[in-house]
Formats: C-alpha cells, sequence, structure tokens
DNA sequence: TATAAATAGTTTAAGTGCAAACTATAGGGG
DNA sequence: CCCCTATAGTTTGCACTTAAACTATTTATA
C-alpha cells in the first residue's frame, strides 16, 4: 500500500496546494483564506449569527469566533447584540469592507474560476459526487 | 456563486471529515493522523532522513521536525545521528514500535480500505487523476 | 414559578501548517 | 587552506482545527 492510496493524505496534500495557491491569489488583502470565506459569506448576507456563519462555511463554532476576532481587529467585521436574544451576535461589515465589496466578491468568483477552469461541467459534477460520496462513506 | 462550487471550501470541508473518520478509526492508539502517517512511513523504511520523510508524507520540513518530536516523546521513534553527515538525522523504530509494527501497519491497510471501498477501481484513477490536476492547474 | 435542559458564543489546550530566520555542517572554487 | 554557498534540521511566530469545558441566557417542564 502506498500512500498516494491513501485518502486521507491524498486529499491532505492536495488541500495544502490548493490552499496555497488560493492564498497567493488573495494575498493583496492581507486576508488568509479562513478569513476570506467568512468575509464573503458576511459580503452574501449581512446579520447572520456565528453559527449561521459555522454552518454555512462549514466550520467549526470555535474556529469561527477565532476568524471573526481577527477580521474584527483588522476592520472588517462587528459583532452586534442581536435584539431580542441576549446570547447571540449579528455580524455586519464595517465601512472598509462594504468600500471593498464589490472587489472582493470579484476576487472570489475570479479565483474559484481559475480552478473550476480545469474541469469541465460533467467533470465538476463528478469530483462533486466523490466528494459527497467520501464524506458520507465514513 | 455558492460556496460548494468553490474549490478551495469543497475540498477543505471533505478533508475535515475524512480526517475526523480517520481519527476515530486510529483512536486506539492515541496518534493523530498526521503523526499516524509518520510512524507508517518509518514503519515501512527505518533509517530515512526526516527531510525524506517530509518528501514521502508530502510535508514540510517544521511540521515533520514538530511530528517527530511528539513521536520521540510519546516512545515511537528515535533519532540517531548520521555516520558520514553531522548535519543528518536518521529515524528508527523504537522497540515499542517495532512491537506494534504489524498492528500498526494492518490498521493502515484496513482503515484505507474502508475508504477506497467507496469506489471502484476506476473511479478511484478518475479521482486521483482529478487530484493530479488540481495540484497542477495552480 | 422554580429548576433542569438546551443553546449561543467563548476559552483553553494540544496539535497541525507554514514562512522566515537561525545553527551547524558540508562542499566548491579561488 | 579560506571563504562563499548550499544543505539538514530546528526554532519562532502566527494562524487554523478541534475537543472539552465554561458563561450567560433562554426554553421546557414539573
Amino acid at each position: 500500500m502506498h500512500f498516494e492510496d491513501c485518502l486521507c493524505y491524498r486529499l491532505g496534500k492536495t488541500v495544502r496546494k490548493v490552499t496555497r495557491a488560493y492564498r497567493d491569489e488573495i494575498a493583496a488583502y492581507k486576508l488568509t483564506h479562513g478569513q476570506f470565506f467568512v468575509i464573503v459569506a458576511v459580503m452574501e448576507e449581512e446579520g447572520l449569527l456565528p453559527s449561521e456563519l459555522a454552518e454555512k462555511t462549514s466550520q467549526d463554532r470555535a474556529t469561527i469566533t477565532g476568524l471573526l476576532d481577527r477580521l474584527a481587529k483588522d476592520g472588517w467585521i462587528e459583532r452586534r447584540p442581536d435584539q431580542t436574544d441576549r446570547r447571540s451576535l449579528r455580524i455586519y461589515l464595517t465601512d472598509y469592507a462594504c468600500r471593498h465589496k464589490e472587489a472582493i466578491l470579484k476576487l472570489f468568483e475570479q479565483t474559484n474560476q481559475k480552478f473550476l477552469g480545469c474541469f469541465s461541467p460533467g467533470e465538476w459534477r463528478q469530483m462533486q459526487e466523490f466528494l459527497d460520496r467520501l464524506e458520507h462513506c465514513t
């Protein structure tokens, strides 16, 4: 059995390479790829809860806390208390983030396209199906 | 553009789920999946350099240093000086690791099979081809 | 209405990932 | 032989990941 046939290893290797390429694309904004996905998610819909952002980006709630911490510190987002549930927070863009909204969303689109461009639509559907299967074959 | 069509996000999501499943499989040995791959690599061939293990497992040299630190602390491997190049180290199994060698390699095989079992041989080749393409399409 | 259970978010601790700087050693001209 | 460069491994610093514990608040139920 070679490592190339170990799925966990194989996926990890690919994700590290793709993540690095992604990082280079978005370097201009000094955002990590994780921060980038969260800010895009907020730009797509403001006022979500951290837990909803965790769901939307498929990440742990604790991870989102850290990402929001850094996005807030760097002036991209702000946490506002929910009007009715004092446990909850609502995430909004700062003015700074609003000014960069169009450019960020465009960069997101372009960068994704760059990778998706390696696949025909049929291949991409096939790839998605493989990934779905993996997530559920446990 | 939905997140499901963002390759970096999509792969990250899958790798997190697969890694978690993998972790559950090997939990009995109190090894993380990263440590597990390194110890398997050493079991397949003793006496390699850390840099060769980094190459073999597709990880950064600095990451390997940390993994070897913990494997050494937990009594799995030992670093021995190279006979001719005093910069180099050679990685060997401890007696403890030797006693668990067969079981570990078997577990590696079984766990991989569990995931590979979700794919027909042709599908797995297709998947490998997709991953290779992604790694090179930058 | 007390009280127990559930929920939202955070914190903590340990490990992974990686760029950049660092130490020690080796090897190649001059 | 000396100096420059390359190499092996480590360290440092910061970010991500996750499990588990924790705080504050809300909801359900007895």
